[in-house]
RNA sequence: GCGUCUGUAGCUCAGUGGAUAGAGCAACUGCCUUCUAAGCAGUGGGCCGCAGGUUCGAUCCCUGCCAGGCGCACCA
């Protein structure tokens, strides 16, 4: 928790009668009053009239004359129903700015005295399909999430649930023995297996034999057939090849590509694990498991061909990753339309008596359109992730042409911020909302981006190199003398970062640091433009301010995923 | 029909059981001889979808309704 908030918390348990320190929610009632004239913290005592059978401008009065002023507090004052805290500016400036001095880039962190497992599922490209804008979503929130639990302490496993397995195999095999073109698929095969697949729908429509061909020929990859499995081999291995140069560009790495494929062989023990425990029943002739007093329609465990399911994997997986991980949790970043599937999957488990199942949580998220229309695999209506990385670089390139052509290492910056717009774009929204996706916002470089952010952190850095420059002329740190509004907006801003973290795990949503970084930029340069930094008579005190500001944004960026350049 | 998510400024979105509801974009106006103007400051702009209820207090919690998205058996 951030550090003056704990502090008044503490002074308001001991200030309340015995009875109620226990058992007040103190945290969640203590706030920050709309109006910093207002106070620092405050505590509303409406919710105590009743309890104590006073009026709360009287309790407030009694909590406030119980108060034993330490010397961080300046003062205490009561308006109405509420007891206002006024934290003492200098010592507040001086515990924050020197607690983020020592920690750096831990600032914010947590420390778990045994580390806990997390396993997190997400991306899970099929590969036969493109990497296509609604791809981008489970792949950068996923990726967040792993950075803001490993900063939290966990263990966190990163698995990337190929779907590399099913009758769409059978698709590619096929499209590519009658269309496939060689060359292409060395040069960009994630593209040209997509092009296939387009071209077999298209195809099919008219030519329904096209579908018996790609079922048989997925039949034949099931059965080991030598020269199919060698083709499906290939189309795997090159996919992800190609996905592991994205994730690059990206900071993303994984520490599995266990997909479906992976379980295949697994699946007879779901089924047979089903059968024993008299969950499974015949209906219609196909396998299901009836889940009427879980008040969910029943979940598909096989096919009346015999065949198993998207369920059936997921049932195999599930019971693979509490053996392996033996995780405290598993979130699969998963779209939510995909909502359905998942209370299913774990109803089935939590029938079959496998507890851990509550530790299982599907993380969904809203849609991506793009204009007005839905994503479309099968019609080719996609954007690829690659292309909107090269706009996004090449835009970012461009400005830096522009604007700052002497810069150093031009392509390198133009990549960490073309990247870290696309990223902190899908990123800023919270996770259920459904966005539009189109060029001219996610590739905006103004306003509420992650580039602001960026120039905000590279800005700083600046004027740190420009004093590193000057003669420094004071080396005793007077703290008390940071006491503007701006400074101390800025100050109580660095202050509460812990706060977001936590709450970022908590809701299991990244979109809060990346308001967070927004509002935390904003009282930066807020500050930079009122206060002048190199030869002012608070220089030292202020680098200070400069280097906890640019640490925390670091830390912030690096939670989203995002790069920090030094100068852009 | 059932389930679920969303509904806040012209647009895109934050926000919280509490004290006057906030940003960005767009529009208009200022600010670069001064540490990066990818910036800062200002102006205008709101039945917080509608109606009840709980509460000292509701945009937030509950119920109903309206609008939109998504899902609901052999795809994943």
């Amino acid at each position: 928790m951030s550090i003056f908030k704990e502090r008044t918390i503490e002074l308001i348990r001991q200030a309340l009668p015995d009875e109620l320190q226990a058992e007040l929610d103190l945290n969640r009632l203590v706030e920050v009053p709309p109006d910093p004239t207002l106070g620092d913290f405050a505590f509303p005592a409406f919710s105590l009239a009743k309890i104590l059978r006073k009026a709360p401008a009287q309790i407030a009065q009694d909590i406030a004359a119980e108060i034993e002023k330490p010397v961080w507090l300046e003062r205490v004052a009561v308006v109405g129903g509420y007891v206002n805290f006024f934290i003492e500016k200098g010592q507040r400036a001086h515990d924050v700015l020197t607690t983020i001095a020592a920690q750096k880039e831990s600032y914010g962190s947590t420390v778990q005295d045994t580390p806990k497992t997390v396993v997190i599922d997400f991306s899970s490209p099929n590969i036969a399909k493109p990497v296509g804008v609604a791809l981008i979503r489970t792949t950068i929130l996923g990726h967040s999430l792993a950075r803001i639990f490993s900063f939290r302490g966990y263990q966190v496993e990163r698995v990337n649930h190929l779907g590399d397995w099913g009758t769409q195999c059978g698709k590619w095999i096929v499209g590519y023995r009658m269309w496939g073109d060689e060359e292409q698929l060395r040069l960009s095969p994630i593209k040209e297996l997509f092009r296939l697949y387009v071209r077999f729908h298209k195809e099919a429509e008219v030519d329904p034999a096209l579908e018996d061909a790609a079922r048989e020929a997925f039949a034949r990859l099931e059965q080991g057939d030598p020269e199919i499995y060698a083709l499906w081999e290939r189309f795997r291995s090159l996919s992800i090849e190609e996905f592991k140069t994205i994730y690059a560009r990206m900071g993303i790495t994984f520490d599995s590509y266990n997909g479906e494929a992976f379980y295949e062989d697994k699946m007879a023990a779901v089924v047979s694990m089903l059968t024993e425990k008299g969950l499974l029943q015949t209906s219609e002739g196909a396998k299901i498991v009836n889940l009427d007093d879980e008040n969910l329609p029943p979940c598909l465990i096989q096919k009346s061909d015999g065949a198993t399911l998207y369920a059936t994997r997921d049932l195999a997986a599930a019971i693979y990753r509490w053996h392996t991980y033996q995780p405290t949790f598993v979130l699969y970043v998963v779209g939510a339309p995909q909502q359905l599937h998942f209370q299913q999957v774990f109803a089935v488990l939590r029938k079959a008596g496998m507890q851990w199942v509550d530790r299982y949580e599907h993380i969904p998220f809203g849609t991506i359109r793009f204009g007005d229309q839905a994503m479309s695999t099968r019609r080719g209506n996609v954007v690829f992730l690659e292309d909107v990385l090269n706009e996004a670089s090449a835009r970012a390139l461009a400005i830096i042409e522009a604007r700052n052509p002497n810069l150093a290492q031009k392509e390198q910056v133009a990549e960490q911020i073309g990247i870290g717009a696309v990223l902190f774009r899908f990123l800023v929204y919270s996770r259920m909302k459904d966005i539009s996706f189109d060029f001219a916002s996610a590739l905006s470089f103004e306003g509420d981006t992650g580039p602001y952010v960026q120039y905000t952190y590279a800005r700083a850095g600046s004027v740190l190199r420009k004093a590193a420059q000057v003669e420094c002329n004071s080396t005793q740190l007077d703290y008390a003398g940071l006491n503007s509004a701006e400074e101390m907006t800025l100050i109580k801003e660095l202050e509460r970062f812990p706060d977001v973290v936590e709450a970022a795990e908590a809701a299991r949503e990244p979109a809060g640091i990346a308001h967070y970084l927004l509002e935390l930029c904003r009282a930066f340069n807020g500050f930079y433009h009122e206060h002048r930094v190199v030869g002012s008579n608070l220089e030292a005190e202020r680098l200070e301010l400069l280097r906890a500001t640019r640490t925390v944004i670091a830390n912030g960026l690096f939670l989203l995923g995002l790069e920090a350049p030094e100068e852009m």
